[in-house]
DNA sequence: TTGTAGGCGTTATCAT
DNA sequence: ATGATAACGCCTACAA
């Protein structure tokens, strides 16, 4: 019987089988050093016992936690709950666990929650960086001067020369605009996202630069802006309606407001797509089931969590695996062509 | 000056000011004992030295990690994603931190996932239970009987009595019933979701419930099966039209399946709300795009996560505050009325 | 092949 | 009011 009526420990092993606890410690490890014979008594006894190892203790003795920090904007948001999934999936294979922190878009909880996360001695932080007008540049530098490995992913502080895992938006308002020119459109508009939002911005200039080298012209009145996700739509597509000559395709810097301007064309009698297509941005759960399918352009979520991961463990695990990995590793977006802009 | 090159510790701190580490470590607690010269005198210290107490050595000498592990089928799942929100909120508040694993529904993985929240010495458990068919009651009634404070959510083992914060499905789908019938609805359908499902299995019950209580009689034709989310929603659309007197109303056990009847009633013709009503279930973030917007019953996820978060804590932080809880709080879901199904 | 001893950084207990 | 010491559980030189 283990002694005291608390959790088992090696040394309750150690003294059941009459050896020393250092034994035990390595025979738990499979190590060779030791004998088979008492490897298999020690682990036969640790089942025996439900032993449970203590990785706190050997956190502290290690100066490894094997504990990854994570820090979104917000877990709610359907984005980061699949990024954090394919970044748990990474991490549980390689024995990591990942502790979640969200910064609801503040540079300051960013940077509190930064310093928690150091204080669990976490192995390294994982961050998409807070949406907020505060600069925190030097704090990242400060942060990354201490040895800390850091990895961005999705949004990474402006003029930081830091790994990170991004999205190439730009490439995919490109491909959606692309898409559409090559399915025959004429007059495609753009709902413009928030500018002063890089992403946003992002998507417009792979729309610009898409029209530009089809050789056609970008017609301003073609680029509406749309403020917050739903409600804008309609009044965005009513503008664009009211044209002398209204556009036969919108390319849509978010599902949202694609939705928006699905449902209000069929208020107002168009149809989608033959009369008016439509392609979104982000491949929300809801484009499949919207009629009709709403074409999208996805973000490799997963794939984008699974890689940040990957390479935080790299480096975790390595410190000079650092070099050999691009500091930025730009993932490109996939168009998904559904029913709304097939014709 | 720090000595090494490594963190600073309270005996750095305690070297600098001539003093011992034990009255640093009083000091930076704010321990009245200490005079208050000291403390201030330690406090500027620590900050000066960019001292970042190791939670990971006193969570070895207290016995407390301040940390609580979380199990969930999935993470981007929106209905867990919002819970798990919940939790951050009030465990930050708390200054607890999570550890969040995912089962992807598998018994097995939920067994060792709580295994290894263990060996990181996590203060309790919250868990949303695995929807696999293996059973796993008595691993967390052996698993309670250690004094590890659990604390299910949502999703529960069957037979087993362990505090939890759950929703009332039964209520939901009586309410959202009710609310079809109190509206003037006559020939109210539902979507029912795979019966050998808990959740499923209760709305349906709260809709046979409300229909009987208001004196009506459920018709078997008007209860349809859905299986996948989508795909079946107009198939059962169909076969409900194609009866000799189709519902003028349907009450779906999914937002999914609710979103494709509103889908195929347009393919048909029919006008939504005028001639058939349609609610859902979860409140996904859709409904509210969709059009039109779509009446659905939200589950109080937050609160779920929020709720479960306090008395997880409570029980953490105060080892008898386990009795005055109740064992099994239920959350009542709230009907939230769009256009959907007001005529 | 196994044992001894020391320390990771903190906190609690006892003494001064 | 402060100091000395031990201990939390594990790991790892080093010694035997």
């Amino acid at each position: 019987m283990a002694k005291k009526s608390g959790k088992t420990t090696i040394h309750d092993i150690a003294y059941e089988l009459g050896l020393n606890a250092s034994t035990v410690s390595r025979a738990l490890a499979d190590n060779p050093v030791v004998s088979q014979k008492t490897r298999d008594l020690v682990q036969a006894k640790a089942r025996e016992l439900n032993y449970q190892p203590n990785r706190i203790a050997a956190a502290l003795r290690r100066g490894r936690s094997d504990i990854l920090g994570v820090i979104v904007p917000a877990i709610d948001r359907a984005f980061f709950g699949r990024v954090i999934r394919g970044i748990e999936e990474k991490a549980d294979k390689a024995g990591f666990h990942i502790i979640v922190c969200q910064s609801y878009d503040s540079a300051k909880r960013e940077r509190a929650m930064v310093s928690t996360l150091q204080r669990l001695q976490v192995d390294g932080i994982m961050i998409s960086t807070a949406k907020d007008k505060e600069p925190i540049t030097d704090f990242y530098k400060q942060l990354m001067a201490t040895g800390l490995p850091i990895q961005f992913f999705d949004t990474m502080p402006a003029g930081l020369d830091a790994p990170a895992v991004v999205i190439d938006d730009e490439l995919g308002g490109f491909e959606a605009t692309e898409h559409l020119i090559k399915a025959g459109y004429e007059r495609i508009a753009h709902l413009r996202g928030p500018q002063h939002i890089h992403i946003y911005h992002d998507r417009y200039r792979g729309y610009v630069r898409a029209m530009t080298e089809a050789g056609r012209t970008v017609d301003p009145r073609y680029v509406i802006d749309i403020d917050s996700h739903f409600d804008s739509g309609e009044e965005a597509f009513v503008q664009l309606w009211n044209l002398p000559q209204p556009p036969d395709a919108i390319f849509s810097s978010s599902d949202y407001s694609a939705a928006a301007g699905i449902k209000a064309s069929e208020k107002y009698g168009i149809r989608v797509p033959e009369e008016l297509a439509i392609i979104g941005f982000a491949n929300e759960s809801f484009t499949e089931i919207i009629t009709p399918k709403l074409s999208t352009v996805d973000q490799q979520t997963r794939t984008m969590g699974r890689l940040a991961a990957e390479r935080m463990i790299a480096v975790v695990t390595d410190k000079n695996a650092l070099q050999s990995l691009e500091r930025r590793l730009v993932l490109a977006p996939k168009v998904i062509v559904r029913k709304s802009s097939q014709r």
